[in-house]
RNA sequence: GGCGGCGUAGCCAAGUGGUAAGGCAGAGGUCUGCAAAACCUCUAUUCAGCGGUUCAAAUCCGCUCGCCGCCUCCA
């Protein structure tokens, strides 16, 4: 079945028809660039880049368009603070989110542009505005008249007159009317400005999106996503400013995930409750972050707690086990040919050669129905055990054997490079997450491996009663043995 | 107050008309000198509650309870 996404605009799932046959254009609401990003704008970026490698996975030339907001009333705040030029700060942010990005193993987006690139094209579109009757100057501000376009409000399903009974709108004497919203603000003395028909000024928030989304997509394209809290007021207004000026259909798909929740309330700014990904990424594995957020569906809340990262972490390395036992056998054996006939395999090997064959429709058919990566990995999951139980139960790695691994782990490195994951090597990737554990706990890995030999010989020896001695030791301190005919080994508990 | 969402096992989480995926945790078993890992089996007669529609409801409708979001910068 075809891709089906959920558009806010409608409220239902629909049937995705690109615009142009083949081709996929989506805009996403990138970062005000003024601090460290949270694990919400994570979040959100993971999710979308979800979105952007599946629409390429699904055979679409995407041009995937991610602005940086890099000029704006909290960045000017932050860098009078400071005692430093705007710039400095957006810059310093900029590289800061291209890092966190970058480390969550988000793709680069087609285009990144910057608001303070565009600034031509946006005071274009506030003459348009002006030229239509939709905006009007007021002291060296420019407003855009929300009453001048009948649809406003459309999208957020809110309407004017109950808003503005509200007592909540604050009144500005230079608005016509309350729900009037800036275009373009006039400078007070000392801040940034660019020359414009209405003065000195900068642009408002919500301008640059429309400016830089027609700049790369064009007037009217296909995603255009974001955060379920940018619904209203910012894509209500990009969509008043873009289609009042083209006079046509801005957006045709509007996507917003879900909240990242502390103890089931938003993480936010205000509430002072946030994590940045930074503070998050000293204790937990990046992948496990983004594991733990595809582990849910984009639009649900997600909690975000040590426990339900902890979960996510023991079921990734449940995946990279299964994956390091797969590249062991692998790279001991040269894989060769096509998935084997089922008559030719053995009895053990009929359940996993099943789960593969259905193995990537059912992910696809998962992703399809609006990105459902919690489907998706169900699916891999179900491989897991196939696989872990065929593995188990082989003895003898013949080439039909041997195929039918390579397949298995293949599927892993395809869906992988959907959904980003799966892209370590995993042995050292365990190795990784072994090593950190390993710094927490009260006993060094010399110690342990000292242990270990004393173990080894004690029970050479039948002295059972000190290796087993030994053995719980090292589990009170939280080292667990683990036994094999290569020898033994250890893991953190 | 207006608009919207959610409530599925101890925890996390899919499922939106056809008889409850998956993960974590837990119990028993196989393996093991004993363990661990892995594998096998088990763990929701039931989807917040109460009514209704239907041959059939976690899924649709109504009401109730609880939680959350947007309405102000916010991913």
């Amino acid at each position: 079945m075809a891709l089906r996404v959920y558009n806010t605009f409608t409220g239902e799932k629909e049937i995705f028809v690109p615009l142009q046959p083949g081709k996929a254009g989506m805009y996403v609401c990138g970062v005000t660039v003024y601090d460290y990003c949270h694990i919400g704008h994570a979040r959100a970026n993971i999710v979308f880049d979800v979105i952007f490698r599946y629409l390429k996975y699904a055979g679409y030339d995407v041009t995937y368009v991610r602005n940086y907001t890099d000029i704006d009333d909290k960045i000017i705040n932050r860098a009078n603070q400071e005692g430093v030029d705007f710039r400095t700060i957006a810059d310093r942010y900029i590289q800061a989110f291209d890092e966190d990005m970058d480390r969550l193993g988000l793709e680069k987006p087609t285009v990144e542009p910057k608001a303070t690139d565009h600034i031509a094209g946006i005071i274009a579109i506030i003459e348009t505005l002006v030229a239509k009757g939709h905006a009007y100057e007021s002291e060296g501000d420019v407003y855009y008249a929300v009453e001048t376009f009948p649809e406003y409000l459309k999208l957020s399903g809110r309407n004017l007159e109950e808003m503005l009974a509200g007592a909540r709108v604050e009144i500005g004497e230079k608005k016509r009317n309350p729900m009037d919203f800036a275009l373009w603000k006039g400078s007070k003395p000392g801040e940034p400005f660019w020359e414009s028909p209405w003065g000195q000024g900068r642009p408002g928030w919500h301008i640059e999106c429309s400016a830089m989304s027609m700049e790369f997509l064009g007037k009217t394209f296909d995603f255009h996503g974001g955060g379920k809290d940018l619904v209203f007021p910012h894509h209500e207004n990009e969509i008043a400013q873009s289609e009042a000026a083209n006079g046509c259909r801005f957006v045709r798909y509007w996507l917003h995930n879900g909240f990242v929740n502390i103890n089931s309330e938003k993480m936010s700014k205000s509430l002072g409750n946030f994590f940045t990904i930074r503070t998050v990424l000293e204790k937990y594995d990046p992948e496990t972050l983004r594991f733990f957020i595809l582990s849910a569906h984009y639009r649900s809340p997600i909690d975000f707690s040590d426990q339900n990262l902890d979960d996510a972490l023991s079921g990734l390395e449940r995946i990279y086990s299964c994956l390091a036992a797969l590249d062991e056998v692998l790279h001991a054996n040269p894989a060769s040919g096509d998935l084997p006939a089922l008559e030719t395999l053995p009895e053990a090997g009929l359940e996993l050669h099943e789960k593969l064959l259905q193995a990537v429709p059912r992910f696809v058919e998962a992703m399809d129905d609006d990105f459902n990566t919690a489907l998706a990995l169900g699916v891999l999951f179900e491989t897991v055990r196939a696989t872990n139980r065929f593995l188990a139960e082989t003895k003898e790695f013949g080439p039909v054997v041997i195929a039918l691994l390579a397949h298995a782990r293949h599927l892993f490195t395809e869906t992988g490079t959907v959904l980003g994951l799966f892209g370590n090597n995993p042995a050292e990737w365990l190795e990784g997450i072994k090593a950190a554990k390993a710094v927490q706990v009260d006993i060094s890995a010399e110690e342990i491996e000292r242990l270990i030999v004393e173990r080894a010989e004690a029970r050479k020896a039948k002295d059972f009663k000190r290796g087993d001695e030994i053995r719980d030791l090292l589990l009170e301190k939280g080292i667990q043995l683990l036994d094999s005919a290569q020898g033994t080994t250890w893991n953190v508990k």
